[in-house]
DNA sequence: GTCTATATGGCGATAGAC
DNA sequence: GTCTATCGCCATATAGAC
């Protein structure tokens, strides 16, 4: 029973996933993640007792992934302009592989700022030791008088949007889905040299 | 009653801005906006038939000012270095006394690509007119070897991000609402010598 | 744990008086 | 043009059999 019990919810959990990060808490059904799930809709609510809670384990997992794989890459012990085209090369790979996560988290975060904080928490993301570990791992190079957020913010501002503007991007420049992929793989060795010139 | 009839559409359009942009389509309600313009729910089918198309007219005025903005900017006929100070003032000014637009857009966006392109084509948003006017603006400057599409995306990842991803960056840096917005304004001035150093 | 059936409420939309 | 009243549907959530 406790096998079929942990497949269960595996399986609600993977199709709230796939649901949710497409369309978004309120866009979402119970009975589509059900279908998705290959279950039945009252099942959901004996796993997770209502939508948000299902809701908040997916963005809660979404949260993590994206600064777990940050924390990861910022926290490797290389010279600075290797850590830069590291995280140039490794953060934007890691959004290749989970392109739904930027659009996700920006969509979904808007409604409530203290949820969104609350859930930080409640997924052990200190923002404090983020801040912190980012800081120190930039302070001592020679980034001007830059600002650190503005260095941290530029980085990021770098990374995400082009993945979570896509659809607009795809219009403006005439991009198929594949023509834009191929992009995306070119803009990741260009970046780096944008960056570090950016910042001498 | 022609007076009237002005009136009301107007407020309703109003009304439908303010909570469309907070909650997105799915998550706003008939009877909300309604209230927030002050008259009735029926009215609301008279004058727009559904809430589609009443939520259409929002968004396509919200891509018109966006892109209306860059047209003008980017239009300006003066030095590039001095083109690239100005939009990094005029557009990020633009985004501060409309702040609400990146994350509208870009949550609202994701539902439906070929509903986008169609509302930019009836916002009389030619794309390809975007794509050689911000070419031509560039073209003839000293960007190296850059992509300049990469250009483009990168000048647009660095104005439109902090605004996008701004309730997430508030808690990991620690700011308060007042301490993001003087936080941003001197950005504004940070930016150009960053992007010009960039592109050298 | 998993299902079918159903309660309950809310929302978009319309009818129809004024 | 503007309102009140209401329809009809659909989504979340629960009851209860197995």
């Amino acid at each position: 029973m406790v096998k079929k019990s942990i497949s269960s919810e595996k399986r609600i959990l993977e199709g709230a996933k796939k649901i949710f990060h497409e369309k978004g808490l309120e866009g979402s059904r119970m009975q589509e993640i059900a279908d998705e799930a290959g279950i039945n809709k009252a099942l959901l609510h004996y796993y997770f007792r209502n939508k948000e809670n299902l809701f908040n384990a997916v963005f809660r997992e979404a949260l993590q992934e994206i600064f777990t794989k940050l924390f990861q890459i910022a926290g490797t012990d290389i010279a600075f302009e290797q850590k830069i085209r590291l995280i140039f090369h490794d953060y934007i790979g890691f959004l290749q592989q989970n392109s739904y996560i930027p659009g996700f988290i920006l969509s979904e975060m808007r409604q409530d700022p203290d949820k969104l904080a609350r859930i930080m928490k409640s997924a052990n993301i200190s923002p404090s030791a983020l801040y912190a570990k980012m800081k120190e791992s930039v302070s001592n190079e020679s980034i001007g008088e830059m600002d650190y957020r503005n260095f941290i913010i530029n980085l990021l501002s770098l990374c995400i949007f082009p993945f979570a503007a896509r659809p607009l991007l795809q219009i403006i420049f005439d991009f198929t889905d594949e023509g834009y992929d191929d992009f995306l793989e070119k803009r990741k060795n260009e970046l780096p040299e944008f960056f570090m010139n950016a910042i001498r």
